[in-house]
DNA sequence: GTGAAAGCGCTAACAA
DNA sequence: TTGTTAGCGCTTTCAC
């Protein structure tokens, strides 16, 4: 099929192990055969099969990510950070989109088990710890990003979301606001447990009576921001402000809102997890907590290379503080 | 190093050939045989090799994507689309995202042609068409997107970005703009080119004067449409609209223009390729030539499995067609 | 239905 | 410095 180094070794009248030689730079090759290969290969056209390379040297110079969608600015600019990173050391990657599919996910692992990626970098649904556990025991670096794991200690980086989710409640009940909804995604996912758990702890650390109806689950896209605005508008005992546990969540919320006519602050606040796109242009000013997407994708690189390089045995967790940036989206509703 | 058929061999009491072909599905092997092996591969958690496998079998599962930049939401969703479509047919993508360095794209296709890639989908510069060319001769089904090829014939879907060109101009005709500035990425792109003869074209037709100074090229960034807002306000003779090549120039006008209380359509009118996040958010609501990356992304796929299937031979150029949708970004200024 | 064996394109001892 | 050779893990004829 297409040239092989047996090929250049016939065209340039030397034995394959020296044509191995010469495209891996090795040691002592006498300059003028050394030459001579080059030129055949040239002559040729040979590309040296990576495949073939791989099964040899076990390792194949690729790493594979998993996130949950593509589509979602999020993970795009995580993506384009790693790309970046690992690109400069030499590696390409192989992407999946699983969405919130355990499944896809299991699937997704299995493919890149089999293709051999030198390590992998996941973020998703925590339903399948136990078989990272497995791939990593098999020698497979995995970084794990935007969630903590519990049932294993994975290298990781990622945002506090119990920590944020606290510091954003305290943030509005400093604003006068005591009856909060959280709108977020799919109760399984860990991370939506930790904000539940940060929106519980702050209520009790503050002492104000606590609604625990108020935490809405759904999924991390625009329909259930619509959906849930929706449903809190016309609640008895409305909500004063509302958290969104995503910017697809928050997007929708203002979207709805626009076409609602519900004003916000006015009618009701609004606070988000990450930044919405154009947020420049649009009013009022989101008001949300630092999501720090280019930073995670970023350290995970990192973090994954030196795994790779190195049998570096301790586990990272990195764990990147955030802060509220102020807009207009929030209400000060004290009597004082 | 990791459990391989020789290891399931022995421990199933078997030739590696039946057990391979119970890997495969293959043919007659006999029910009680087959059980036993698949059983053994469970005991062993065996996980086959693929390098291995595509070191005979040719092929490899995996196509390339080669874009400019993950970080644009154009590119971002053609590709979200491109692995939807692949997945379920049972390929891996590999990714990298090369900014404009003809460079960069060189090398990745070279990464991507000797890890054997089954097919690539690209976006890019056009200034390695004759490698690409010579890659598809060796056998790697290739699809470009976004732009057409001058040099060779290539399958490709794209819009037509000359006639789109017209089409704006036309309108902005309509609305009795005469002085109407192009706002685009770098000269060499033969994308812009097309928008360019697209621009002089409608021009000529229509017996309007034409100032080719009014055609500004920089880059796809939001930084150059900024830059290139200011530039145009302080012209003498200043156009009345502005057409934007790309959404990242068009948010760059966007949020300059607010931050300089510059009014849209007020002061100038603006006309944009693509459609802005968020658009619906915010004022004044943008005029725009639709873009469709979704089906760019979902035809290119559908193309390059076909490709990668049958051998067929027939080249494809899928040209979209496009309409202007109409929002308030664009000042009517006929005198009437 | 099953196994032996050659070979995919490369690397890395080991010899020379 | 260079060549010979034995694999890496799999597929696939060809016998039996």
């Amino acid at each position: 099929m297409s040239v092989t180094i047996k090929d250049v070794a016939k065209h340039a009248n030397v034995s394959i192990a020296t044509v191995s030689r010469v495209m891996n730079n090795v040691e002592s090759v006498n300059m003028a055969v050394r030459s001579r290969v080059l030129h055949s290969m040239e002559e040729l056209n040979f590309r040296p099969n990576r495949m073939a390379q791989s099964l040899k040297r076990n390792t194949t110079n690729t790493i594979g990510v998993i996130i949950t969608n593509l589509n979602n600015p999020f993970f795009m600019e995580i993506t384009s950070e790693i790309e970046k990173v690992v690109a400069s050391a030499g590696y390409s990657i192989l992407i999946t989109a699983v969405g919130d599919s355990a499944k896809k996910e299991y699937d997704s692992l299995t493919m890149m088990a089999e293709k051999r990626v030198d390590g992998i970098i996941i973020a998703s649904s925590g339903n399948n710890e136990d078989y990272l556990s497995e791939l990593r025991d098999n020698g497979i670096p995995v970084v794990i990003i935007d969630r903590k794991s519990f049932s294993h200690r994975f290298d990781s980086v990622y945002i506090d979301k119990m920590k944020a989710m606290m510091l954003i409640n305290q943030y509005l009940f400093l604003k006068g606001h005591q009856r909060i909804a959280l709108v977020t995604g799919a109760k399984n996912l860990s991370t939506n447990f930790d904000r539940y758990l940060g929106y519980i702890r702050s209520y009790y650390n503050s002492g104000i009576p606590v609604d625990e109806n108020l935490v809405c689950y759904g999924s991390f896209s625009e329909e259930y921001g619509r959906e849930a605005l929706k449903n809190i508008m016309e609640m008895e005992n409305r909500p004063t402000a509302i958290v969104s546990g995503s910017v697809l969540i928050t997007e929708g919320i203002l979207k709805e809102a626009a076409k609602a006519g519900i004003r916000i602050p006015e009618d009701i606040s609004l606070i988000s997890f990450g930044d919405i796109q154009m947020s420049e242009l649009i009013q009022p000013r989101l008001t949300y907590i630092e999501s720090k997407q280019g930073e995670i994708g970023y350290r995970a690189a990192q973090i994954l290379l030196n795994k790779m390089k190195n049998e570096a045995t301790n586990i990272i967790e990195s764990v990147l503080e955030t802060e509220i940036v102020e807009g207009t989206s929030v209400a000060d509703i004290t009597t004082k």
